[in-house]
This record gives structure tokens, sequence and C-alpha cells, in this order.
DNA sequence: AATGAATGAGCTTTCATTCAT
DNA sequence: GATGAATGAAAGCTCATTCAT
């Protein structure tokens, strides 16, 4: 904005700026995985990010101002990873859909410290409308998505079930996998994986072979 | 919600300890409901209870100690309820599963305020220990009646699948459609049943409709 | 007062309740000891005296006076003992002066707890007239009394010290000797004993020998 | 005393941290002194203080280790008072135990405030073992300088008493006109000195004249 | 006479926030 | 842009006291 008008370093103070609060961000979404939404203070955040104890309200104006951009932060990264798996995967249903599962079950979008983070805020939206809204502002999309591809695979593979209702066990079955893999240990991931493989070859049969390995594409 | 009609009454001193303990317990869910698991005060628990601020250490000792108890009852009674619906079921598989799937979105362990509750003691669960051991001590029970029921439905119906996979995939679609009513309004309950019979459809489509509904039992 | 007029079982109440006062106060001095003054509670004394949390607003009022009332019973314990001992003594002021100076010593006046209690009263009366004045009211006899003997020493002895001076020396040695037993473990007592005859035998030399053992009488 | 010209100081935050702690640690003395050991709570400190609430929560972390640091600063203190004055003293065993018994009598170690506190201290150390460790660690070396003056005084005097009894003598003397002045009043001091000098005539007649003063010395 | 559940004032402690530097 | 000493509201907890039984 104000970029160009700044002689000394022009650019250099915003992006500063943008640095810190990323590093703050991070900072706590560690911080509420390793202590829990309850108990985590902004001395152990300030801590985390290596810094001084009145830096946050000093970029953040407020505790509860960092927690909501940190959400904002987690939602945007999570549809950003959905919707470039999705476009990698290119248009055959099959190949789609399962795009869409198993790229949920990435360590990018949920390794133990995110999905932690990720149940605290939910938590925390039962009664917090401004959360809330965060939370599933992107995550229609993505529910969305799963219902449309669905659809397509209902298409292609002569089966009569509700898109809709598909989809939506689809979805809910995720949600599962993921509290699943925040309770379990070590191998969690690796279950949860054969798990959505094991839902995608009993309910695309036509689609998926018995591992819920994708059989021979249309092309 | 039934707490406030205490407040009111005269003679309410000297009521047994456990009576007092339960009726804290039901005041500290409905708390934790309301306001979130971080916002909640004792001060919060015995406004609800009606009863006076130091009620809570006098019968619990401290707040971690209630919270660890109403914990505790909410596992108790949540098993007790699967149970007893399951026992109901009689011994066909398709009955059982149908139970077990149902009995889960029933309003009586699944009401709004339960769903809240049980989603901030998950969350804090991530962080500790103690309430980890205490949420999945029963629950452990519930996964493995699904799983053995899966296994009867393989039998009787000449499918070919892993109970153990399918088991689990049930269950975590069950946790999902937990979230999805934590989430959405009024109608998510009912959704929850639509898309929970769509599962079963699809799942065991030899022991149900594409309703979802039972088909003629073995009888 | 009225117990010819109860007629079941004649003074059997007012006797019951004192036997409860002088139960309370024991465990009072027992629980000072024990915790010191400012970590005693009221429940711990009722703990200490077998019986149950209100017992002690029933028969004291408060806890202030529980404590004005431990402090009196310790006070007119402490003075019929060092007035016994110095009846004892008999006319021989030497036997006097070594009777009011090792009766301090006395178990029954000077056990651990006793001491504690003493000291923990002592402290509070640092700001508390209350407390003040009960401490030394009896206290004031005690010192006139050592004061009184060491002028009949002094005139049987023909030193030429002045009673006064000398009184309060050795009445603050006792207390010195008192601290010394709180602080010390085991063999403080007989360690305390030894300094006192060491004391008699230095200040008093015509009446005790090196040893601090009294010479021959007048007799 | 002086401790409220803070109060009105403009700019009186960013001190440094060890003036800050010195502040609070004479005002727990100060309010210790004033209201008693089980009455004194960190809101008074703070006022006497003349800083906020949560001052000594910041400074020191609780209220336990307040006082324990209180306690270390008055040993540290009494200690380095005591040996200076014997390094003052000079070589003669009889300035040296003059210097040992009258400092102790000084007013910068036993004003009213500090005995008050002492007392405080050394009662709450019958049940606390950190504490009795912190009071008596430098006592015990005030102690033996007194017995090893009192060997000298034995050996330059001709006279034939246990330097261990007399030196535990005197030291009791000091405990016990420490209680006195606790309780007496204005005047206490003064006779307090008059019976140290009267103890040092009685128990060192070669030293010391009748009225106590020192007699010529070795020169 | 005695009990012990219940109360609520007052304490220590925590911690988001402020602000002089 | 960043620090960290200081604040003070609000929390959990303690415990003397009350009182129905």
């Amino acid at each position: 904005m104000d970029d160009s008008r700044n002689q000394t370093e022009p650019g250099r103070r915003r992006e500063s700026r943008e640095v810190r609060r990323e590093q703050l961000i991070r900072a706590t979404i560690g911080t509420i995985a390793a202590k829990g939404f309850s108990a985590t203070t902004l001395a152990d955040v300030s801590v985390a990010a290596g810094l001084s104890r009145g830096i946050v309200n000093f970029h953040f104006e407020s505790k509860e101002k960092l927690f909501l951009e940190t959400l904002q932060f987690m939602c945007d990264e999570y549809a950003a990873h959905w919707r470039s798996a999705l476009a990698a995967a290119g248009p055959d249903p099959a190949a789609r859909i399962e795009a869409l599962v198993m790229c949920d079950l990435d360590e990018a979008v949920c390794s133990d410290r995110m999905i932690a983070t990720w149940f605290a805020f939910w938590s925390e939206a039962a009664t917090r409308p401004d959360y809330r809204a965060l939370c599933w502002s992107h995550d229609e999309g993505y529910l969305a998505a799963i219902e449309a591809v669905c659809g397509e695979l209902r298409d292609a593979g002569g089966q009569g079930f509700d898109p809709a209702r598909i989809g939506a066990l689809v979805y809910a079955m995720q949600e599962g996998l993921w509290l699943r893999m925040m309770v379990g240990g070590a191998g969690a991931r690796d279950e949860a994986r054969e798990v959505a493989r094991a839902a995608l070859a009993s309910l695309f049969p036509t689609h998926f072979d018995a591992n819920g390995t994708r059989r021979a594409g249309p092309g």
C-alpha cells in the first residue's frame, strides 16, 4: 500500500511484520497442540516463538485476534491443500475421489499437532459463532467437492446411491478418522489409510477393487 | 435445563452426598456445553446448580477432579446406553448393527449439550493422558462390538470385506456425524440418521435395502 | 450452679461440657505444635480431638476464643507448676532458686509441643494486646519470685549484685534456653540443664559449687 | 516506615529487579511486624510497598518464596552486623565479648519490627524444616564466636568455667532479652543493656567491674 | 450435645494487557 | 519494532462459621 512511499528499504517493514505474524501463528499452533487450548497462555506462545512477553498484543492486539487469525491461517492452508490435490488428480472421477480422500490423510494437513489444534478450535466453535463461521467456511467447499465427485462416480459407475448421502458419509468418515488419529499413536495414520481404501472399495466397487486400488481408468 | 428448579427450593440443605455430586456433574456438562470448556468457571457451575460458590471444592476438592468425575459419568452413561441397545436388539446381526449405529444418534447420548461436552473433553484429551484414558476406556468396547457384528454380517451375507476395516469405517463415520451435529443446527440429527442408513445400505446391501431399511430377518 | 436442679444425672452435663472444652484445648495445643500457628485450622483441631467439624464453634463460639482459652489454660498450668515447685523447695534461698530455675526445664511445662505452642502465642502477642496481657499476667509473678529469691541470695551470700538485674538475667536465660530446646533436638533439655547449673555456679558461687550443685544448706 | 515514599513517586515503573525485590522484602518485614505472621497477606505487603496486587507473585513467584527470601535477607543482615562489630572490637577478649553482647542489642538488628519478625519466623521454624535451616545457619557462627571468646576470657582471667556452658548461657540470655524487648515497651532496650552489663560483671569479674564496664585492657 | 453439609468472604495465584523505554 | 516490568481483574481454593437435623 504505502510500500513505495517508504524510502528506506521499501517493503521491508511490511514483510517483516508478516514474517513475525506467521511466526507467532505457528507458535500458537504448536502451543495449543502441546498444552491444550485452555492451558495456552500468551507467555507460552511468546516463549515458543522465542520472543518477548508483550509481542502478541503488539502484533495482534489481543489473544482473541491471534486465535482468530491462527484459525484463518489453518483454514486457508487446508483449503489450498485439497484444492491443489483435486486439481492434480485430473478429470477421472475415481482419481478425484481418491485424491480428495487420501489428501486429507496427508501429514501436511493432519500431523499430530495440526489435528490436535483443529479439534481444539472445533470444540471452541461449539459455543463461539465467530470460530464456527471460520471453521466451516472453506469446509463446505470440500464437502461440496466430494458430493460432486460422488455424483460423477454414480453416473460413471451405474450405481444408484444418493451422492449427497454418500458424500456426507465419506466426509464424516474422514473427520472420524482424524479423531482416531488424534487418539491413536504411531500407526494410526497408516491404519486410517487402510480404512479409507476399504471405504472406497465398499462404496464404489465399480471404480476400486477390494484393496481400494483404483481400477484401470476410462482412458 | 431443569437444574434451575433447585434455585428456589427452600430446604435445599443436607442433600445426600451422591445427589449433590450428580447435580454438580450435570451442571458442569450444561456449563461446558453453554460456555465452552476454557470459559467454564466454578462460579458458572455453582450458579447453574443453584448452589454456593464453594460447593464444588467442598464436594470434589478441585475443579480438575470435578471434570474427571464428569467425564467418568459421561463414559458410564454412554456405555450403558449402547450396551442396553445391543442387548435389546436380539441375535440377528443386521438388527444388532442397526441398533449400534442408530442408538449412537439418539438424543439421549448425543443431545447438543452432550456432543459439545464430549468434543470439549476429547480435545483436552489430546494433551492430557488422564482424560484420554477415561475417554476411550469404554469406547474400545463399543468399537469391538461393532467389529464383532461386522464379522457376523460378513459371514451371514456372503460378503468379502474385512470386519476390522469396515467396523472402523462405521465407527469413524459415527464420530464424524457427531461432529456434523455439533456444527449443524436443528435438522442435523435427522440428516445424520439418513447418512447412517445410507451407509448401512451401501456397506451391507444383502442385509439392508437402498433406504437402509433392514430386510426381512433370518426368522 | 444449676446442678442440683437438674434431676437426671446431676452435674453430668456441666462436667461433660468442661471435659469437651479441655479435650479441644489439648487438641489445639497439639495441632499448633504439629502444624504451626498459621496453618492450624479448626478442621485440624476437630480431627485431632476426634470430633466433628462444627464442634469448636459450638463450645467456644469462635476460633479466636478457643485460642484465648487455650492460652489461658497454658498460663494457669505453667503458674501452678512453678508455684508448687517453689512451695516444695522450703525456705532455703539456694533451694528456692534451684527449684525455680530447674522446674522451668521440666518436661511437664516445656515438652516439645508446649514450647512450640508457647512461642507461637508469644509471636502472635507481638501484635495482639489481648494475647500479650494473658501471656505475661502470670509470668510477672514468676519474674518477681526470681527477683525476690535473688535478693535473699545476695543477703545470705554476701554478694553485691543487683537482684533485679540478676533476676532478669536468669529469667532471660530461661527463655533463651526454651528457644534452644525448640530448635535443638533430643539432647537439648539435658544440655539446657547443664547450662542452667553453670549459671547458678557462676552467679551464686557462695551457694552452688562449680558443678551447680547446691552447697550444704543453712540448716 | 519510609516505604510509603514510593507511593507517590510518579515514574515508579521499570525499577531494576533487585531494587524491587528488596523493596518488597522490607515491606514484608514491616507487615509481619505490624500485623503478625498469620495475618500478613500479599495484599498487605503490596500496599506497604506502594505497588500493585500481583507484584509479589511477579517478583517472587509465591508467598512462600517471598517469606523464605525475607528470612534469608534478615539472616544475612544479622550475620554481617555482628561480624563487623566483632572485627571492630580488636583482639582484646573483654572488648570482643562486650562487642558481641552489646551489638546484639543495637537498634539496627533488634528494632521492634525486626524482633517481632524474628520471633514470627522462629515460631514458624518449629514446624518447618526449611525455615529452621535458614534461621540457624548463621546463628551457629554467632554462638561459636561467643564460645571462642569465652575460652579466651577464661584463659586470660584465670577463671575455671566451661566456655561452652558460659557461652550458651550468654547466648540464651541474649535471646531471652530479645523476647523481653518484644514484650516490653519503650525502655526495654536500655533495661536489656543493663542486664547484659550485669551479666558481664557477674560472669567475668576479672574483666568487667560491678557496673559491667570493661576494666583497663591488656595494654 | 453433636453433626457435617453448606455458605461466602477473603486469600493466593494467574495472566492478558499496558506502556516507558 | 521490540522489550519486559507492572498492573489489576478474575479465577480457584481455603476455611471459619452457620444451622437443619
